[in-house]
DNA sequence: TTGTACGCGTTATCAA
DNA sequence: TTGATAACGCGTACAA
């Protein structure tokens, strides 16, 4: 094999070869029609040239890319690797490339995101955002690029959806507090411009409470261990107690670390909930009772799901997420 | 604009304007010699059409992708996604799409992976395998295919590389702790198959202890947190005390929490080092002493490299990012 | 079984 | 300023 090589063209494999570049065309795709001898002789001057095929130029002629395009939004989250890393194992078994595209919280790069989704001419998305808009995705689908779209219910011929309930599960948590005879006044953690999920799950808290006519509270904090830290470090001055419903690991964290900081019980004064739970609730100390979805599982199904919508053999277009509880020792 | 379609050519804007497809290829790309007139025109069809030119297309024509291959161990590691994060800000900025490529821990696959980055045509790739030998990356560099290679020296004509060095800060940690007195015996803990980083820490470890003609200590473990702090708390019903050195933040808490939950005191009876710290170690209790290398940092520069190296404007090829010591609450 | 010729959606070179 | 037309590297009917 040569060292350094322009791209070795299936022509000049052809031409080596003494064949037409049809027939080297035919070994690569393993197409058969082909004698064993000369079979063996392109596979030998492939090998000799080191030849690899043009996935561009094979894509073109196709229109077929094996490629899936995985937008995800590039805050740096635990479950969000997690759920890459589900993706990437089937991308890995099925054959497929990914192509990622990380959006931050702002609706315009989301949408230019999208346009470069549809030139990059994926064969099928993966959209994790928070932030896009159920019109931004149908602008995709538009484009009738078969699309899986996580944690948010979307219509569409060649759409799917993979939703993620914990709305249930904190509900029945917040019931069964206040039916167990629980003292303490509840917290919702807000943190800004989180996105969808953490709204949805501050609106369930909000009804629950209103339904039972329990008083609550709603705090807003930063997206950010050390500010949530010393946030509630100072909060803790004031108040001695409350259970507090956190968004994620990190920040239920933080919360139950300022507490136990500041002298106070978890979970005798101070109790702590973490919303979307990862390995870290069980690192911590003391350990988070939390929810917990397996993100990895999420990314698998998206991914099976997608595959199956492009090769429009997906019967059920919804798949939901149940998220069950794991109590530990930051509550009671 | 239509709903489904299907792809729309520049040919087909071209009839719709009245102009010569060349004329609307000249609108795509602002090359001028265009009339205000025609321009407009031109425009107003590629909206109307909701016409998005073919990136492949493109690439086949232009022979750049504007894309990026990037070769990651599938392992889901917190500093893993760090580098991934910093890596998609700058590609972000600079207009680079990303394709992922993960690999486990074997050759075989890993060289399967190389192929795919062949194929795939990218404009570049930066690979960040700890599995991947020297010879497999100059392999990819003999396609000439523009490659920052992390954590690895290679040599090149169109390779340059990031290196980390944990090695030296390692070194000094352990004479320090020697000469204020420390008393007790050092291990590390070695987890099987965990690359290239981890090895030449450890080489770097039994060296040091070597040369001071100290005793020291190799404990296997598993790389889970459940199996090592299970592990440990087996180890720590006949050991009472120690000073663990550990990969990576998870394995670091496993220990100090066994520890912590046998009864005995971190740091006075235990003490415990993470090698590969993130932001966890500050979260758990005892806060983790550890070495620091920011591994977003560590991907931008790489792609910044890169970016350089493609333009065959990288003067320096090689980086080094040196760990830097962060003192906690796990060591004395 | 093998080869010819056209198409995939662009860019780019030359004429006009 | 515009418009033909040849690449780019491959797949694939169709013909041989």
């Amino acid at each position: 094999m040569d060292n350094i090589k322009d791209r070795v063209t299936i022509y000049q494999v052809a031409q080596a070869a003494g064949v037409s570049l049809a027939t080297v065309s035919r070994v690569i795709n393993k197409q058969g029609n082909v004698t064993a001898a000369t079979r063996e002789k392109v596979e030998r001057t492939i090998e000799k040239l080191g030849y690899k095929p043009s996935g561009l130029a094979q894509a073109l002629a196709t229109n077929r890319t094996t490629n899936i395009g995985i937008v995800i939004p590039s805050a740096n989250y635990v479950y969000i690797s997690n759920f890459l890393n589900g993706i990437t194992d089937v991308a890995k078994e099925k054959g497929f490339s990914l192509t990622l595209f990380a959006t931050s919280h702002s609706r315009e790069e989301a949408i230019s995101v999208i346009e470069k989704v549809i030139t990059t001419h994926v064969d099928g998305a993966v959209i994790f955002d928070d932030e896009l808009d159920v019109d931004d995705i149908i602008k995709i689908n538009s484009y009738s690029v078969p699309t899986i779209v996580i944690n948010n219910k979307v219509q569409g011929e060649r759409v799917g959806c993979v939703t993620l309930n914990y709305e249930a599960a904190l509900k029945q948590l917040i019931e069964e507090y206040y039916e167990k005879g629980g003292k303490k006044e509840m917290a919702f953690v807000h943190v800004h411009n989180a996105g969808r999920l953490l709204s949805r799950n501050e609106k369930a808290f909000l009804e629950t409470h209103q339904k039972l006519g329990r008083l609550y509270k709603v705090i807003n904090c930063d997206d950010s261990y050390s500010h949530t830290y010393s946030d509630f470090r100072e909060y803790f001055r004031k108040n001695g107690s409350g259970y507090f419903v956190a968004y994620r690991d990190s920040i239920a964290a933080a919360i139950e670390n300022a507490a136990t900081d500041s002298g106070l019980r978890v979970p005798e004064d101070v109790e702590v909930f973490s919303l979307v739970g990862t390995k870290y609730a069980k690192i911590v100390r003391p350990t988070l009772s939390s929810f917990i979805i397996d993100m990895s599982e999420v990314g698998k199904r998206a991914m099976y799901m997608l595959i199956d919508l492009i090769n429009r053999e997906l019967t059920d277009k919804s798949y939901r997420f149940d998220a069950s509880l794991e109590k530990r020792d930051s509550t009671l």
